[in-house]
DNA sequence: GTAATTCCTATTAAATCGATAGGATTAATG
DNA sequence: CATTAATCCTATCGATTTAATAGGAATTAC
């Protein structure tokens, strides 16, 4: 399941997306418009700073404002920062690997090789996707 | 990320796969070969017979058989007997729907779009492999 | 200097997960 | 019939994660 912390800062974003060219978006106006909870989203925004998706500006009149052009941020990429790993096992991840403890041999693993095509597919859609595409412009 | 209780139930479907033919498949087996603890792999064996991939057999002797063949046991079905919706968020899930507390109209949702594609990429997959294929039979 | 905003760290409450406990029930075997 | 070996069942526990909140520090516009 997605987490919550995720899917706000993907609506987050996308907010941010449609409201381009104007004035940093406020944390307060996001937090209303899309129903999330402002402290939470607070913590969100500050996660996506720092990871180079969103600028800010301090102080009155501050905000949040998007670094890269929309079409240039995969979904992808904002997935690992906030959901973390993409594959369903560690032992599969390409950003988050790991061996499973009960593996002696993940090659011969079953669990694996499924694991392996799962997030094949799912890495074509977030990688074809950037936030140009969620933000519908 | 995959629960141990759906990678262990994988496992253990697999191991009694490639077992099949003789006698049932007991569970001090299974957990010995796949280092899987035993009690655990007890309720998730339970869960398994009681969702209709698993027979069963009591006392001395005893364990645990296959109902259908391995070509007829699709992953998504295991898996949602055992993880839960395959979907990411529960606005897009096929089995499991529920609405977003924070979406006035989902179809407004950027987010659930994007999890739209992913489900049925991930769903491709998972239909698409039976235990047979797992099984390398 | 005041108000409005982001920044930062810590904390909490609830849910979930992985695993274990302890026995009840059932069946094979001699 | 007694013993042994297996599943069946319910409950519980501890650790982790998640979602959210608290409380103030720092910065900026005006």
């Amino acid at each position: 399941m997605l987490s919550k912390k995720t899917k706000y800062g993907l609506k987050a974003l996308t907010f941010i997306a449609k409201s381009e060219g104007e004035a940093p978006v406020q944390i307060s106006e996001i937090s209303k418009s899309e129903n999330i909870p402002q402290k939470f989203l607070e913590s969100i925004m500050l996660t996506l700073r720092k990871s180079g998706f969103l600028g800010s500006k301090k102080g009155k009149h501050g905000g949040y404002y998007l670094i890269k052009e929309p079409s240039q941020i995969k979904m992808a990429d904002v997935m690992r920062v906030l959901e973390g790993p993409i594959a369903m096992v560690p032992c599969v991840s390409l950003n988050f690997y790991e061996k499973c403890d009960d593996c002696p041999d993940e090659h011969e693993c079953s669990v694996h090789k499924l694991m392996i095509q799962v997030r094949d597919n799912t890495l074509k859609v977030l990688r074809n996707n950037t936030l140009e595409d969620l933000s519908g412009i």
